[in-house]
RNA sequence: GGCCCGUUCGUCUAUCGGCUAGGACGCCAGGUUUUCAUCCUGGUAAGAGGGGUUCGAUUCCCCUACGGGCUACCA
């Protein structure tokens, strides 16, 4: 308890950050700052042919729409910078020396031509191929050349590698927070490649030992890693540093069908899965974000807390402070989780509902032309009355237009419901009664038309159905007399009148 | 193919040997709203299969099946 928790966020820059990205991004900032520690961005960009332009910026940002606050990163110097590791590349290389001269490593000088074969060789025969103890020394490597053929090869240029000496025959238990302990055989493993003849580390070189000097205490990162954690821990190891400890998460999976979510998915099954728009620099297509889309960043962070994570009580809205106090590593399901595109809907709406009217009034104000000239006070007050019944801020023009403009057609199936014969008497009769009214609140309205209909000796709905009718164009909207009250008795007369006249 | 991880309602999940297997999304029905929606109430629906261990297994162990991941000079 005496070393400061640190834990890191490490995606490489190939495309935009996707939803599972967003999710490893979540649970290893709740786990740091449940435990008062840091949170670091380490951009692991060692795959210069994968690079994408832009995609840095992208993480950079999407963390910080979804409130992920980074502690150290690229854009947030600290002291174990710099946090991209194509600045870092001169650390790498005396580290893979010290492998080397330890006998941990060794250089090999097979190019990927010569493996290509040796692995079609192999899956003729039914077997797969494994650079390791059992054919190593067929292979050209410092292990089968003399010391001076290598620094021959090596002066005339020729490209080599540095691998990973695994040992023949041990048995390793390796600890996972989630999944315990997990026993593995070094015989099946491979002389992993850790340093390429670009002159760059792999990531599992460059992962530990920027893990190491960054002072990470605990790696948590997605399954796909799990059968990395053989060598990483043996990496450790052998440098004789301390290994931090793993927490490796369940997948997100596909809605249906088979396998992990990927990025493609979105645009197939059109949902987004991303959390802001993607514009590829090179083919200028756009990839939906769940921001553009309409959704709140605390109820996407609220529904991907859930996704293989839940506090065990029956409660599910957390905002992002609660969710930090209530974490725990040791709730993390093993288990794959598929993604709902519709129950983060849910949580929409269970966030619009805690949404302050001023403030949706202002981002619906902007998102609407027709808004330009309202008053954002009006404009609160009509969300207030419909609110209940949205799940994003594009629902609400359907929902309230008519508080904004008279409607300038009146719906053919509601008509023939609402509108009577006799209706346009009884209307114009109403007209003369509300003229002699004033409007000063909604009960005053209310007890009136009340009273009114009630001397008339009719039926309610003889008079409110094509009150609606007249008002709305339609029948649907919140109380009728909330309505009448909002737009004032200019405008209700107006509206009415223009219904006598049309139907 | 090999290695590793997993398996509770359609989906996300609770249960840390005692269960009438709980909640949420979805779906269905009813109620409220003299409109529509929201909302409320109720319903629907699950322990992959087979062996053990145990007084008792969803829970522990083994096998099979199925699902997932990895198997690159990608991360």
């Amino acid at each position: 308890m005496n070393t400061k928790v640190r834990v890191r966020f490490a995606p490489s820059p190939t495309g935009p950050l996707h939803i599972g990205g967003v999710r490893t991004a979540l649970f290893n900032y709740l786990f740091a700052k449940k435990n008062n520690g840091d949170f670091i961005l380490r951009i692991e960009d060692t795959d210069q042919n994968r690079y994408v332009e832009g995609a840095e910026n992208y993480i950079i940002n999407s963390l910080q729409w979804c409130g992920i606050t980074i502690d150290e990163g690229p854009n947030k110097p600290g002291k174990y910078g710099p946090y991209k590791q194509s600045e870092r590349k001169d650390i790498y290389k005396q580290y893979v020396d010290t492998l080397i001269k330890t006998n941990h490593a060794y250089i090999a000088f097979d190019d990927a031509e010569t493996l290509n074969l040796e692995r079609k060789k192999y899956e003729q025969k039914g077997e797969t191929f494994i650079y390791n103890w059992h054919n190593r020394l067929q292979m050209t490597n410092a292990l089968t050349l003399s010391a001076n053929e290598v620094q021959q090869k090596i002066e005339n240029g020729d490209p080599y590698v540095i691998r990973f000496k695994n040992p023949e025959n041990e048995t390793l238990h390796l600890k996972d927070i989630i999944r315990g302990t997990i026993k593995i055989d070094t015989k099946v493993l491979d002389d992993k490649i850790l340093f390429k003849s670009d002159g760059m580390p792999t990531y599992h070189l460059a992962n530990i030992v920027d893990d190491h000097l960054m002072k990470i205490t605990h790696v948590i990162r997605g399954e796909e890693w799990l059968p990395s954690l053989a060598l990483h821990k043996q990496l450790y190891d052998a440098f004789g540093w301390e290994t931090p400890q793993f927490a490796h998460l369940p997948l997100i999976l596909k809605p249906t069908g088979k396998g992990k979510l990927s990025k493609r998915d979105g645009e197939k099954l059109g949902f987004p899965v991303f959390p802001l728009q993607w514009e590829d620099p090179k083919t200028k297509t756009i990839a939906k974000g769940y921001k553009e889309d309409g959704y709140f960043n605390d109820a996407l962070i609220n529904f991907l807390a859930f996704l293989g994570w839940n506090p065990g009580t029956e409660q599910e809205v957390f905002d992002l402070p609660s969710l930090i106090a209530t974490f725990d590593l040791n709730k993390v399901n093993k288990s794959g989780a598929r993604f709902d595109p519709e129950k983060i809907k849910w949580f929409n709406h269970q966030y619009m509902q805690t949404k302050n009217d001023d403030l949706l009034a202002k981002a619906f104000k902007s998102s609407k032309i027709e808004l330009q000239e309202i008053d954002t006070n009006y404009i609160a007050m009509s969300i207030a009355l419909v609110k209940e019944r949205a799940t994003f801020i594009s629902d609400l023009w359907p929902l309230t237009h008519y508080f904004f403009k008279a409607p300038t057609s009146f719906d053919e199936k509601a008509t023939k419901k609402a509108w009577k014969e006799d209706t346009s008497t009884l209307i114009v009769e109403l007209i003369s009664q509300l003229e002699n009214l004033d409007f000063e609140n909604k009960t005053a309205i209310e007890s009136n038309v009340k009273a009114w209909i009630n001397s008339k000796n009719i039926g309610f709905g003889k008079v409110m159905m094509p009150l609606r009718l007249a008002l709305v164009g339609a029948l649907q909207g919140p109380d009728v007399y909330d309505i009448m009250f909002m737009i004032g008795k200019n405008e209700t007369l107006s509206r009415l009148k223009t219904a006598v006249n049309k139907l």
